[in-house]
DNA sequence: CCGCTGCGGAACGGTTGCGTCTCGCAACCA
DNA sequence: TGGTTGCGAGACGCAACCGTTCCGCAGCGG
């Protein structure tokens, strides 16, 4: 009979080619920036050949916008050990991103964001915006308790938290990178001399 | 007789290639990123032969940290209105920044800058430096008239100050930038419910 | 005047990446 | 078994860029 419509007639393609692919063109992207993913160079890099590669994609755009949104960002989840702790966790969790496979990715994309913001916004989904929902659910949970102010604006506080961090990482890679304690102290009390000793 | 030393035989250089080569680089390195700098875009960009910018030298990487070397940022000297009002004007003067001319090389040059630190080496002599440097003499007078805490590290500060903006500059261009009231005020308040309302 | 150097323009050979195509073989279905 | 599709490998023509080198002319000193 007719070909079963899930199961096209021929020799079906080779999972594995895609998550090589997908690999290889995450490690050259963190490796070599956006340019630096070339076609020749990923089928080289996955041990595919450049017809497969076609057989797949369009062309690298398309590669690069698949291959970004397999990435993700397992934050750990913050075991509630009150405000400070949860925020002191989810930042350094923050901070040990930048040095692993994904963060490695960041620099890349904002200089790539500039000319194809599909790049960034791929990634936003995929990373960033899980990460801040930790981040908000915890700031919520500190205006509940009365811990912090009720006017809070949680998106900037979010900012004023991870955005540290991230500057010291993308334009000061010669100096450690921002004590996650120093940082949620700092935006909790403040660098205002206290009213009160 | 013999030559003036610091005149030597021959036609001199005509020093408007240099700012027009200069001017091409840095627009390019903008628009186009670091990759899209090629010495054919220079030159035609320029209107120079491609012979007059390899007479001047070796190649891209050198004509781009000359490039660099010029860019300056003029950040307008503090009028010495009281602490916040000194950091509000500092932080909103880096927001401008980042839409200005040497704002929007930041983005390639954070890329860039994994390949070649001295590209970003040489913009963080030229902007970022002496720009933390007023940060700096803002916060230490801060500190000896008590306002600040008198433990405070100026340097996290900074980062702390500093950080927010450029975050949202960088990785949330869909937003609008970060008011600088309220980053200030976050900083120096803290986000913490006061002990005494 | 001659000799030097800078200038724009353009060509050179070599390299690299693109996207397409063609092999010969492998895997799957009927 | 034959038909169909996927596979790695590699060649193709095209285009861009590299760094160098030539040209003919322009400006400057002696």
């Amino acid at each position: 009979m007719s070909l079963d419509a899930t199961r096209p007639a021929g020799r079906p393609r080779d999972p594995s080619c895609d998550t090589k692919i997908i690999q290889a063109t995450l490690a050259l992207l963190a490796d070599d920036g956006y340019d630096g993913v070339t076609m020749e160079a990923v089928a080289a890099r996955a041990g595919v050949g450049k017809a497969t590669l076609y057989r797949r994609y369009a062309g690298k755009e398309a590669l690069v916008v698949d291959a970004l949104a397999t990435v993700t960002d397992t934050v750990a989840r913050v075991a509630r050990g009150g405000l400070r702790d949860d925020l002191v966790a989810l930042v350094a969790s923050t901070v040990r991103t930048t040095s692993s496979p994904a963060g490695r990715l960041l620099p890349r994309l904002v200089s790539a964001a500039v000319d194809n913001p599909s790049l960034l916004e791929r990634y936003r989904q995929q990373v960033i915006t899980p990460r801040r929902q930790r981040f908000a659910e915890v700031l919520l949970a500190g205006i509940r308790s009365g811990e912090l102010r009720a006017d809070l604006d949680v998106e900037h506080t979010i900012d004023l938290l991870v955005g540290p961090v991230l500057y010291r990482s993308l334009l000061r890679p010669e100096v450690p990178p921002l004590p996650a304690t120093t940082a949620v102290d700092a935006v909790l009390a403040g660098i205002r001399t206290p009213v009160r000793a």
